[in-house]
Order: C-alpha cells, then structure tokens, then sequence
DNA sequence: CTACGACTGTAGCAGTCGCTACAATCGGGC
DNA sequence: GCCCGATTGTAGCGACTGCTACAGTCGTAG
C-alpha cells in the first residue's frame, strides 16, 4: 500500500538532494537511508520499490531543472539565450539535475524501465522550455522547435564531455561557439 | 601476474562483443564469462580485475568506432560529411560502441576511475578522427577543430536522446538541421 | 623422469543487494 | 478500555558481487 503522504514528497525531496549529490548509477537504498535519516525499510514502506523511489527522484530532479529555466529572465536574442540558458544550466543545483538525467538516459539505452519512460517525458517537458525560452528571445516558434533539437542534444553531449576537458577556456569557446551556430541556425 | 597473451586478447575481443550486446552498467563477471565460454575465474586470471577488463573493452570498442570513421571515403562537403559520419555512426556495430562510450562517460561523470581516464582518452581520438574527416572534405583545419567540438557533443546528444524518440522522421530531419548548422558554422 | 611455468576447475569468502515476515509502538475514534 | 490503521525497528532471506585459496592438469625444457 502505497500513498501520497506529506512524508512521502518530504523522503522523496531529500532523497533527490541525495542522489544529485552521490549520481544514480550504483545508488542503493541503505546508504541513502542512513544519509536522509531513515532506513531501507521506511523508503520501501513509502514506495513501491526501488524502481519507484528512482522515478520519483527523476521527476523532481527535472522539475527542478525545468524550472530553472523558467525562472530565466528573456534573453536579448537567440545568441545571448543560448549563453544564458548555458549558464544556468551549469550553474551548481541545476548542473547536479543534467548530470542525473545522463545518468539516467545511459541506464535506459537498453530499454530498461523505469528509466525510459521517466527519461522521454523528462526530457519532453525539458525541450518544451527551451523553446518557450528561445521564442521569447525572439525567434519563430517553427525555427525554435528545430533549433532545441540541435541545442538539447548538444547540452547533453557537452554535459557528458566537458568534465573530461581541463581546460575552463577551451570549455567557454566551444559554448560560445555553439551560441553562434545555433543563432545562425534560428536566425535570431 | 598478468601478461599480454595471445588467449588474453582473444577474450578481451569476446568480452568486447558480449559488452556492445549488453551494455556495460551492471556488467558483471559471471554471465559474461558464461557466455564467452569461459569462467570468471579464468578473466581474472587473463586480466588484472574487474577494472582492467573494462578498460581493455573500452579501448578496444573506441577503436573499432574511430576506425569506422578512419575507413570512410571523402566526402563532397562539410554538409555531407556529417551526413556520412552520422551514417557511419549508426551502423550496427558503430552505434554499439557509441553506445558503450556513453555508458562509460556516464559511469565517470562522478570521476570515477578507471572510466574518467579510458572515456578522456577515447574521445581525444576520436574528436581527431572526426576533424580528420571534415579537413578532407574542405574545411580548414582550425575551423575543423572547433567544429568538432560542437559535432562531437551533438553525436552523444543525439546518441543519448534519440532512443526515445519513435519518430524516425524526426530524427532524420534533426541530423540533416544539424548538418546544415555545422556546414554553416565551419564554413564549408 | 623430473621439474617448472602456464593454465583451469572447485569451492568458498565476505560483502552487498532489494525486499519481506513479524512484531512492536503510537495516536485517535468508538 | 479497546481496537484499528499508520508507522517503524529487527532480523533475515536468497541472490548476487568481485575476488581468492587450493589443488590440480597440462605441455615442455633440462
């Protein structure tokens, strides 16, 4: 038996801080149990599993980082809205939230759920305010739609590539850069 | 003791093919060594541990990859070349390493060794191979090296999000757009 | 023949995993 | 007082993990 109680959404809050903190690859429920000031036993007494703690963490992690983004004041252009929506997109909480969802993506390449279902409506929801966010820069809601595929996938791609690189300089170059094609590309 | 041997390398391309079938978070020793025909006592023998196996398959896996790209006729253009390299990226065998290397970029993402390095390591030569094959198809070399960059981290974006997406015209449509912005941005 | 190094099977260690059976505690309505 | 449902602790299950100790079996070199 499974509810929506107020300790519940306080267990499932706390364990997401958890889980941006020490990643998801690997999480067990003991650890984080002890960490939140509980036990196994309670997490699994409030959900229905494993599988469900995890894909609840998901959902709130992504409305984190949605809202995020929503929170962004409007850019100038499309230029400037890249470099702002980077910004905080990399700025500490909402940089913990994208490193969970590559996490996650990487745990459902295969097909496992719970993880690509929470992924695809993640990331549904996350595209969507990237586009709200460039239209209010300035472009074409048609021309947004396309942009954000190129600008999503390249978000997650320097997500996963970027902590390898040392090199701060080189890292706001390319993201520079990357505002630049993706302007010309929107036109804005 | 562990040495370079003849049957050493022989399971390490085993175990390289088993990892691109079953992924590599949650690989484990037992099954593994079941399917290739061996025990897991014999790979710990041949390999060092659990880590030194992995690391082995990683490189093994990139270097299939970046030698699929390194067998690619030149292209007309820099419009094309990306067309042909994402061609080329997800074939068969290619799109498994792809796979495995975005596991393994997700098993690092927390700095953990030995995917930080091995993933460091993978990428620098294939971002190589990568701009290799946009200077042989007319664009210069520095254009070519920042191009990459931005190249390289849409592939893994593409490669992470993708999957979720049922609409194989959709996806089609995102890989010629981001061919059309890379074109423009490297000027080619 | 012997000795040695290369290789392999058996069995097991100590640890972790998600999950559950059972019983205890507690507060509130009858 | 008394029960009932919600919540929690204890203890443990069976399965799995990477890894290792030990005892072999080979082919070959001396």
């Amino acid at each position: 038996m499974v509810r929506n109680t107020a300790r519940r959404e306080e267990l499932a809050a706390l364990a997401t801080d958890y889980v941006l903190d020490h990643g998801l690859i690997g999480l067990s429920l003991r650890p984080l149990a002890a960490a939140i000031g509980t036990s196994d036993r309670m997490l699994l007494y409030h959900f229905a599993g494993k599988d469900d703690l995890v894909a609840t963490v998901l959902r709130i992690s992504n409305d984190r980082s949605v809202e995020a983004v929503r929170a962004l004041p409007r850019s100038q252009s499309v230029r400037t809205a890249v470099l702002d929506l980077w910004r905080a997109s990399t700025s500490d909480e909402s940089d913990h939230c994208h490193r969970v969802y590559v996490e996650a993506a990487a745990l459902g390449l295969l097909g496992r759920e719970p993880y690509v279902s929470v992924v695809r409506e993640a990331n549904e929801r996350w595209v969507e305010a990237l586009a709200d966010h460039l239209v209010a820069a300035g472009c074409t809601r048609e021309r947004a739609g396309r942009a954000v595929a190129l600008l999503d996938a390249a978000f997650m791609g320097l997500q996963l590539d970027l902590p390898l690189d040392p090199h701060e300089s080189h890292r706001k170059r390319v993201v520079s850069d990357l505002a630049d094609a993706i302007a010309a590309f929107a036109g804005g």
